[in-house]
DNA sequence: ATACTTACTGACCTGTCAGTCAGTAAGAGA
DNA sequence: TCTCTTACTGACTGACAGGTCAGTAAGTAT
């Protein structure tokens, strides 16, 4: 009684394969991780690979997309849907969502788009509507709330979010870079919330 | 009378060459660039390139190395002999010196370090040394000079000096994913630089 | 059991590109 | 003008990796 050589499991192999892609994407980059490699990560054949991706850059936006899908919503709702002022807010459950992004996937995407990227410009786009858009959107209603409340007086923050974006996209280089050099970017991007908030408190 | 086919000049080959290697990094990332295309825009033969560089890796670390060397004492001579207080010298020669970061080839290069680094530390070391850590000293001093002649108080910004940098790289970035959705990078650096100074000043 | 479908395998094919080297000619020196 | 050195050329090679496909066996229906 032979067992089985494999199990068949066309559901899960798409989910499985691009998870496998991402980790081995993450640690050698796109260019220099091959095919069989993922395939290896995932238990499966090279040929199956084809079978689920046409080619190799097709996988490639499959892990970027797949990456994104999961965690875009969480912050816009949770802006939408809070009852406290806007400098709580800020201070509390914004500042611990982006201080999560340095060391989530997040970072690893960005170093992806940013050496593949300008090969896919379908890619670029769909990050840009679907993450940067709406994120930078989201922190400008925020700012904009606080106004209407006169919580905040009107200052040019409104119009570029980025600002308190920054020092996280600081943290996301810093740590792709200069990993054992450890910062403490925690405290950073508390540090620019507290001036920002000293900046456009009325 | 034939044309000469071709000129010796063993001196200005290697800088010549790194130039080319660097646009066409620039242009398709250091994996995407076949050396026969470097030998081309440098108008060299493919085998000569291997007489003045090991390895295409070899070039790799060379156009890095003479891309940074030109323009890292820039920044740091200015800071030391200034006669400004510091609040005009932040903005004035630092933010005009840093204004002009994103769209200088230092973008570049740390898109390179990005998806290259991880596989030669020395070079992100070298890096650090040369470039990272040498501004945020020149940063940190700036600041503590303005806290010593009670210009500003004492905040956390003088251990994070890259506060200030922090739009930049925010710049750096989206000017490289997302290049034809413009960002007024100026403005956003010189809002930082407003924030931070009336969050500092005495 | 038997026939049938199809998810899956892995040896193979093929284009590409880093790196080599035998040969060529620019330029210096006598 | 005739060496002699060496900067330089470009056809070639070998390995690697993306992509293919004939074949195999897991599961299903009868």
């Amino acid at each position: 009684m032979p067992e089985p050589r494999y199990q068949r499991r066309k559901q899960d192999r798409p989910q499985e394969i691009t998870d496998a892609a991402f980790a081995a994407f993450a640690e050698n980059g796109y260019a220099a991780t091959r095919v069989e490699e993922v395939a290896k990560r995932a238990g499966v054949s090279k040929g199956l690979m084809y079978l689920y991706f046409k080619t190799k850059e097709e996988l490639f936006k499959a892990v970027i997309r797949s990456v994104v899908m999961r965690r875009v919503d969480a912050l816009i709702e949770v802006v939408e849907d809070t009852e406290l002022c806007s400098e709580d807010f800020m201070r509390g459950p914004m500042a611990q969502f982006i201080k999560q992004v340095p060391g989530s996937p997040v970072a690893v995407v960005i170093r992806l788009l940013l050496s593949e990227g300008p090969r896919h410009p379908e890619l670029l786009d769909y990050y840009y509507e679907n993450v940067v858009y709406r994120g930078l959107a989201a922190i400008t209603r925020l700012v904009d709330r606080g106004v209407e409340r006169g919580e905040f007086r009107k200052t040019n923050v409104s119009e570029f979010p980025q600002l308190i974006l920054a020092p996280v996209m600081l943290g996301v280089i810093w740590k792709l870079l200069f990993e054992k050099r450890s910062l403490d970017t925690d405290t950073l991007i508390d540090t620019q919330i507290d001036m920002t908030l000293a900046y456009i408190k009325a």
